[in-house]
DNA sequence: CCTCTGACCGACA
DNA sequence: ATGTCGGCCAGAG
């Protein structure tokens, strides 16, 4: 069941289990899925997950809680739109009260 | 088939 | 404290 899968497949599951108004970090997905080295893979894997409607890929920012990925999100601001109608405070690409809207998967889940 | 790059993170000087 | 480099997996040329 999670032996063939590939790492983008882990990626999209972690993503997916983002609870609204959080956010989570590319380091502590890749962290959970045991490759804290391959953080540049797991932002990758949201390039291939903007296909799927499935995985919020605007809940994933980096370790500084800031929107780098917001450029491949059409551009615009749409990333940071989503945030704040999700309660989350982002100011120029920055995630305000970042640690606490922050969502470990290795300590929510287990 | 071989090479390179990619929404990052951590270590080292 | 700031700047540079390496590392991991997978897909595209």
């Amino acid at each position: 069941m999670s032996d063939k899968q590939g790492f983008f497949e882990k990626v999209y599951e972690v993503c997916r289990k983002i609870p609204e108004g959080r956010v989570t970090s590319y380091g502590a997905i890749a962290k959970f899925l045991g490759a804290a080295k391959s953080a540049r893979m797991v932002g990758w894997a949201m390039n291939s997950s903007k296909n799927l409607e499935d995985v919020p890929a605007h809940r994933v920012v980096n370790r500084n809680g800031m929107l780098t990925g917001k450029s491949h999100f059409g551009g615009s601001n749409a990333m940071q739109q989503l945030l704040e109608e999700e309660g989350i405070t982002v100011k120029e690409l920055q995630i305000t009260d970042f640690k606490s809207v922050f969502w470990d998967p290795g300590k929510e889940l287990s």
